[in-house]
RNA sequence: GGCGGGUUGCCCGAGUGGUCAAUGGGAGCGGACUGUAAAUCCGUCGGCUCAGCCUACGAAGGUUCGAACCCUUCACCCGCCA
């Protein structure tokens, strides 16, 4: 059954003011890229609360940062009055949509899915308030309702409905039966996000759902159904498949890798570091995308970067609002502070034991007992590199300890260089900080 | 099944008996510039007990003083013919 109510959220939700035209809102953040009917949906929303969802499917163990923009487009109708409902996707996460995809998805193990559809949806919860209220979201799993449907209800309940001329038509499949075929699995998937749209109509008179504009078929195959089984009539409405300046999927780290919600996966600190190195072309979109600050500071923001970008007021400002809406208010202080000392230059011998010990928590970190060994040994263990990487560094005028250069290959740190007898920052390059810690004597 | 072409470092791709750890490009990394950005420039880019050594050019054997390069077998990929 799904719940309706959530645990208490690890943090508050950050206040924010309540969205007056969520359609509007929407349009200036350039989330907007499709809708049905798109004055009757404007009517619908003013007439009083709608209940809208998107779906999450349990692809990894955790969101992303790009997940974030449907997640929070669920909070900003909540602000304007609707009700949120947050579907995991313990169901279709199962079968694997193929959408986007060239070839069949791997099958993960029933273990493994709904350890992730647990993973995703406590974080799910943070985003959106579950008050008892009109508004209050629901947390849902399409596994609730598909499990127990059995095959030949299935078929000719739903499957009817479907004319398969229709299924090859989408885009989704289409691509797919050009590029050598798709399984009668994955082709079932559209069949599966229309029997949710249904059931979450019948269970709370959801009749509006959204997602990214890649979902636009599966949303109206929704649709249909929902005017066939039920009679009834709902909306779509989609986001732009955003990306940035250098063509990637936004929440991109410079490596390819996705930028997480999970702060084992993605620590706070690396969150923080991703959104201020955003380039200046790509801070705004993400500002209007990822955050809920108003279009009167955005668009402040947008001119600030334009007249005195080295001061990356946008990006400072994205930072600090995903870390405290991620993480929450108090590690942006933390982080903050990290940064700082990192990056700030020179004097780490200034900082009292207490501040650098949390500014370096963020850093990976190496125990060393007894004689320390050469510093590019100890780069080499606590980064993970080769000891020829660890030499090559050194140089190529790339290491640090105590953010002074080291020049000599062979260089062992002395008794002097341990800040406070305990602790060596050692880097390398800009951005790589490597703790080294010995127990207290 | 037959004939031909191919398999090189993270990716693309040169190299056809010694001067090959292997040209070039991309990615990555470091430096300079700067703003922890972009662009640009320079450097670097298998490992190590690092002026030397070890391991590497699909796999295994062979020829040779010496092989990524020649020969044999095997595996996989791509063409053409059945």
């Amino acid at each position: 059954m799904a719940r309706v109510t959530a645990p208490a959220p690890p943090h508050e939700l950050p206040t924010v003011a309540p969205v007056a035209d969520v359609l509007a809102d929407l349009e200036w953040r350039g989330l907007l890229a499709q809708t049905t009917d798109r004055e009757a949906l404007a009517k619908e929303l003013a007439a009083g609360p709608l209940t809208v969802y998107c779906g999450f499917d349990p692809t990894a163990d955790s969101l992303h940062v790009g997940s974030l923009v449907p997640l929070l487009a669920l909070r900003r109708f909540q602000l304007a009055g609707h009700r949120p409902i947050a579907l995991a996707g313990g169901a279709t996460g199962f079968i694997g949509d193929p959408t986007g995809r060239t070839t069949d998805r791997v099958m993960s193990s029933p273990e493994e899915i709904s350890a992730r559809v647990a993973l995703i949806s406590s974080q799910l919860e943070r985003f959106l308030s579950f008050d008892d209220g009109p508004t209050g979201a629901v947390l849902a799993n399409n596994l609730d309702w598909t499990a127990p449907l059995s095959v030949l209800d299935f078929l000719r309940d739903i499957g009817r409905h479907f004319p398969v001329n229709q299924m090859l038509a989408r885009e989704s499949v289409s691509a797919r039966l050009e590029s050598g075929g798709l399984s009668f699995t994955e082709m079932s998937y559209q069949l599966l996000q229309s029997l949710d749209f249904v059931e979450l109509y019948r269970r709370y008179d959801c009749r509006t759902q959204i997602g990214g504009n890649d979902q636009w078929g599966n949303i109206t195959a929704g649709l249909d159904l929902l005017r066939r089984t039920e009679q009834a009539s709902g909306h779509a409405l989609t986001f732009p498949l955003v990306t940035d300046s250098a063509g990637q999927k936004i929440g991109k780290s410079t490596g390819g890798g996705n930028v997480w919600l999970d702060p084992d996966l993605t620590s706070p600190y690396a969150l923080w570091q991703f959104c201020l190195n955003v380039d200046d072309r790509d801070a705004g979109t993400y500002l209007r995308l990822l955050t809920f600050v108003g279009r009167e500071e955005v668009e402040a923001l947008d001119r600030a970067t334009a007249e005195r970008p080295f001061a990356r007021a946008a990006q400072r400002r994205l930072a600090d609002e995903l870390v405290a809406l991620v993480h929450g208010p108090a590690e942006v202080v933390r982080v903050q502070a990290a940064s700082a000392a990192l990056f700030g230059g020179g004097a780490l011998d200034a900082l009292d034991e207490p501040t650098l010990r949390a500014a370096l928590s963020e850093a990976p970190s190496l125990v060393v007992e007894g004689e320390s060994p050469p510093v590019v040994d100890l780069l080499a263990a606590g980064l993970g590199l080769s000891k020829s990487d660890a030499r090559r560094a050194v140089k190529e005028g790339g290491a640090y300890l105590n953010n002074a250069k080291v020049a000599d290959e062979a260089a062992v740190p002395s008794d002097e260089d341990w800040l406070h007898g305990r602790f060596l920052v050692l880097r390398k390059g800009k951005r790589n900080v490597l703790v080294v810690e010995r127990p207290r004597s």
